[in-house]
DNA sequence: AGATAGTCGTTGCGAACGCAACTACCTTGA
DNA sequence: TCAAGGTAGTTGCGTTCGCAACGACTATCT
């Protein structure tokens, strides 16, 4: 069971048939979401188990370990995380109380803030990491191909570079959809 | 701007240097999250300006409309969506104030209770439906050929296949990764 | 038939989010 | 220098969600 989770196709009778080819993208729109759903599924529950952190926190956390100081500006983190700002200022917030993170005043513009990762997050997050690796290793073995990995991560990362271009754009000239300089 | 939204390979000087592999699928699954929020984000906000809908009820009105009878039962709906059964009672909840679904009792067990698009709902459908797939068209448009297309959908349906599959499995025997049986 | 266990859907509760409004600060230009 | 406008981050408010507990009903077993 469990099965047919998305429409497969429609059905012949059905009232709102749809032309076949805007079932597929349907269909690959759907893949896309059930596919990051059930994987964060999957790794929130075993992150919980693990560290007791939720897949958000774990976010935040693991952009400040992987950044040269363990510290980024509070925007810089925002638009990282798919957080909005008052979203990422509760997120620090639980990191604080947690003692994970700390908020640093940023000398160079009073405004802003850094977010830091304590000594402690830092422990945490040097056990966390291989265990969410060793996790995820786990659990996508043998499902891809090296190769179709590849392929995957590549196709992701033109959708997403498409998606978020598109977006910044739109300030200037929404019909213009490829001008926005992208990574690398 | 908003570009190296995620990790881009770790810094080398950084304390936490992650394996080359592990972090390609970090990386990889990074890129999974980011595009589907950054989809939703975007089909969202058409979504509610074209037909007042969220994400979440867009997708549990287009599985009625694309269900013979434009009935499911509730369980089956919160199956489909990935969605709680408590999540799911209060969507239906709102769609039922929006009178574009009703409930109605099941018959064969009187526990259950189906969702069923009302007329309003249908021609609300009728209507939203074409616009959305537009709108994905030309959101999608010259992102990626056919080829890639359904590379993408193929890689995209064996890991949620694989992903659901493990789910289900776990309460037989966590350590078969491939037994379940798979739609098609 | 009657008791027990399991399933379907709903509700109380707390957690997390986004939007809009706000404060504090920076920047630009007269 | 000082005003006007923009930016960084926070907070009030309303919304949505999942978990756990519950009531109603069904299935199973004796």
């Amino acid at each position: 069971m469990a099965d047919h989770r998305i429409h497969e196709g429609p059905q012949p009778g059905s009232a709102l048939t749809i032309g076949a080819r805007d079932d597929r993208r349907l269909t690959t729109v759907g893949l896309l979401f059930e596919s990051a759903a059930g994987l964060r599924q999957v790794l929130e529950r075993r992150l919980e188990s693990n560290a007791g952190l939720s897949n958000q926190s774990f976010d935040v956390l693991i952009r400040l370990a992987r950044t040269p100081g363990n510290r980024l500006r509070m925007s810089e983190l925002a638009a990282q995380t798919t957080l909005s700002p008052s979203g990422l200022t509760r997120s620090v917030d639980r990191l604080e109380d947690a003692s994970l993170v700390v908020r640093e005043i940023c000398p160079e513009d009073r405004r802003g803030a850094f977010a830091a990762l304590t000594m402690q997050g830092k422990a945490v997050m040097d056990e966390a990491i291989p265990r969410h690796v060793a996790h995820l290793d786990e659990l996508l073995q043998g499902v891809l191909t090296l190769d179709e990995e590849h392929t995957l991560e590549a196709l992701l990362r033109k959708l997403r570079d498409h998606l978020f271009a598109g977006e910044v754009q739109c300030a200037f000239d929404p019909a213009a959809p490829d001008v926005c300089p992208t990574e690398q």
